[in-house]
DNA sequence: TTGAAAGCGGTACCAA
DNA sequence: TTGGTACCGCTTTCAA
């Protein structure tokens, strides 16, 4: 039913070769013939199909984004950078959600794969790199985002986890806390990092967790609030309990924040909170909460910057990891008033 | 690079034919035969070219979202929402936003045209319905959410929002407050009926609103935090302010609440504040944000089922009208203690 | 039960 | 400068 070339060849007695090259600024073509042609397209609001073009070159001018969680607002963001690149190309970006759940993830993928996306930017749920074998397979360009995989050598966006969570713990410490507990990922490499600069930043000044202050809030999804809190209200019942928490995420914190709260405890006097992330409402909080920035929009946009290099280059290229520098913003949860 | 049918016919002996056919599960075709086809296609990891399908059948088993601000939790819960339904049946959903800019939103849409989508879904920032009729023209079907547009007979699926209006005026009123202020949305049907709502529950308790009662905070994007808090700065001023207000949206009363405790004033003693959307950490705020939810999820998921009962349809099917029932969450920020 | 031929809507190549 | 022809990877139709 949409109009094609040949109805506006037809219409004006040229062939369809002649209409597919003015569409496409090709020299060639008399400057007379260029304006009917273009006449015609206007008039009958003539839109090539991108399907059949697909076809023949082989490029589908779409990038296919894979993510934990859509509502998470870390990756709301990453897809928005994200996505900002891509349209100034003429990308446009297919959005995949796993839940969280890896299986899930992976038939994502593979569906992904099937519509033969030019490359695709992926913050993956799995535990294993099968999908990411798959893709190579295929020989799309795909490119991690935030996670990455201890034995794979791909594409990288991401920050430094382990400076991340040195940033945080430092920061408690110089604030003169110092029962310091961490409520941790997931065992992926954001959650292990994080956990590794918490270590480091203690063993630096010689402090020590109890086994009992580290423990797990499973990541990134709906839920993460709830685990915060949940994981929270362990930590309250250790003795003693910490003074000082590094979260894995905002979402965390501010579970393991209400939780303190409805203990009747104050923040930041009895006990202060860090998170990651840094998102769009930290400051408005019930009490606005200190966090690392993980410059989520700027992680999109190099993503998709690497994204087009990629199908841009002729062969396979070298992976490239690229390393954001995570930014402290200090706020109420964290500023003891002359205590400490 | 990646097999084709051609491939596989080619090694098994048989035509593309019949491996297309077994592909798709036709009857017709003889069980050894159905098994030597599919044995090869997981040792190659086959994957049908979905572009290539697309072209011959017409259906491009992919979706379009276009919305104003993918970080908005408003628009990625609907996002989410009909993702996880398009899922289920084999669809993507490629994904683009319009930053609440009219003429990049007309752009997008004439992209996702070239792509033929089967169905779109639109949550609208633009003023004219031009576009609208140019998709009409393709014969994509598509559904309006949250927004819709009077001059167009079109599906649609979103909340009553005169409705939401009533619910969160009410509330206030209900709660003993008398000098209500509205800080309002922009001139689209979501912004005017939630205004007209306002008025109606006004009138209904022989209450008046002073003209400097209802200020504009230009709606939806990553500044209405920003313009929440300048209205209410402005309200603050008249004499005498408002002792209950009523925001658009939740970022703008997130806004306005920070600008109320700036002002060194209480919330909810000397001035309530009740939002609209119920958005993820309405609940953690620095005082816990009453809202009207509007079930963003569900309005995704309501959308999904329709997109999908369109593409199913022969003809065209009259437009259908889904309407939500928004419901009130009455939280710390408009409970007056005993007081009023 | 199987497959040859035509064609979906474009683009690439080369000859006119 | 213009256009004929082949073909991208798949489905559809119809004959064998």
């Amino acid at each position: 039913m949409p109009v094609r070339m040949k109805d506006i060849a037809r219409d004006l007695g040229v062939s369809v070769v002649t209409v597919s090259k003015v569409l496409r600024n090709h020299s060639d073509i008399g400057d007379e013939t260029r304006q009917r042609v273009l006449k015609r397209v206007r008039e009958l609001n003539y839109q090539p199909n991108l399907t059949a073009r697909a076809l023949v070159t082989g490029r589908t001018y779409t990038v296919g984004l894979v993510v934990p969680d859509l509502v998470h607002p870390f990756f709301a963001e990453v897809a928005k950078g994200l996505s900002s690149i891509l349209r100034k190309s003429g990308y446009s970006l297919i959005i995949a959600s796993s839940e969280e759940d890896p299986d899930l993830e992976a038939q994502e993928i593979s569906r992904l794969l099937a519509r033969r996306l030019d490359a695709m930017v992926i913050a993956s749920a799995q535990w294993t790199v099968a999908s990411f074998r798959l893709i190579e397979e295929q020989k799309t360009p795909y490119i991690l985002v935030d996670r990455r995989f201890a034995g794979l050598v791909a594409n990288f966006v991401g920050v430094d986890d382990e400076l991340v969570g040195e940033l945080a713990t430092g920061h408690l410490i110089a604030a003169g806390y110092r029962r310091i507990a961490h409520i941790r990922g997931p065992e992926v490499s954001t959650g292990l990092g994080r956990l590794a600069g918490y270590r480091r930043a203690l063993a630096r000044r010689d402090l020590r967790a109890p086994v009992h202050y580290v423990p797990e809030a499973v990541a990134g999804d709906d839920e993460s609030e709830a685990r915060g809190r949940a994981a929270m209200q362990r930590l309250l019942r250790v003795d003693p309990p910490p003074d000082g928490v590094f979260c894995y995420n905002d979402p965390t914190a501010v579970g393991a924040m209400n939780a303190i709260l409805e203990a009747g405890l104050r923040i930041p006097e009895d006990i202060a909170i860090i998170g990651c992330g840094n998102v769009r409402y930290g400051a408005s909080l019930r009490v606005p909460l200190s966090s690392i920035d993980q410059r989520c929009t700027v992680m999109g946009e190099r993503a998709g910057k690497l994204a087009l290099s990629l199908i841009g280059a002729k062969g396979s290229t070298r992976p490239k990891s690229i390393i954001l520098q995570p930014k402290l913003v200090a706020r109420a949860s964290t500023r003891r008033n002359a205590a400490a």
